[in-house]
DNA sequence: GCCAACGTTGGC
DNA sequence: GCCAACGTTGGC
């Protein structure tokens, strides 16, 4: 079991539209950093969700529901997407700047490398984020 | 709207 | 294979 976050900008895909449709196709991924992380995505991997952009914040996680296959926006067989479904929108969500401000998560990769759509996050910052936000 | 950070591209 | 130039992303 892995845990993951992935960054939307809220206006092209936000955590509602998410929920709304149910299972939704990851994909036009064009960084090979990212596409590494989607290969190792496996079926039951925990996902938060961040909005960039508008909101700079974790707003909820979802799951992996299927494993990568070939991205299906685009004929180069050099890209994946995966299909991830929402599990709940929090409550209360969790700020950029509480994240910056915070010793554990400071350095991971959303502060560290703004840049990176999908990426890898440890179990301890996982569970330390959902302490932050109860 | 600006600018810093970073990844990618292409010339050598 | 290096590195400068360029494009894109995203926070402010």
């Amino acid at each position: 079991m892995n845990y993951w976050i992935l960054k939307s900008e809220p206006d092209v895909f936000g955590f509602d539209q998410l929920i709304k449709e149910k299972i939704a196709t990851w994909d036009g991924v064009r960084n090979y950093q990212a596409r590494n992380n989607l290969k190792l995505m496996q079926v039951g991997d925990i996902a938060l969700f961040y909005h960039s952009n508008i909101g700079l914040e974790i707003v909820g996680e979802a799951k992996i529901v299927e494993s990568f296959f070939q991205d299906p926006t685009t004929d180069d067989d050099k890209w994946v997407a995966v299909k991830v479904a929402p599990i709940r929108k929090f409550k209360k969500t969790l700020q950029l700047s509480q994240i910056k401000a915070d010793d554990v998560l400071k350095n991971i990769a959303l502060v560290r490398n703004g840049r990176l759509s999908v990426m890898p996050l440890t179990k301890t910052e996982y569970s330390h984020i959902l302490a932050l936000i109860s």
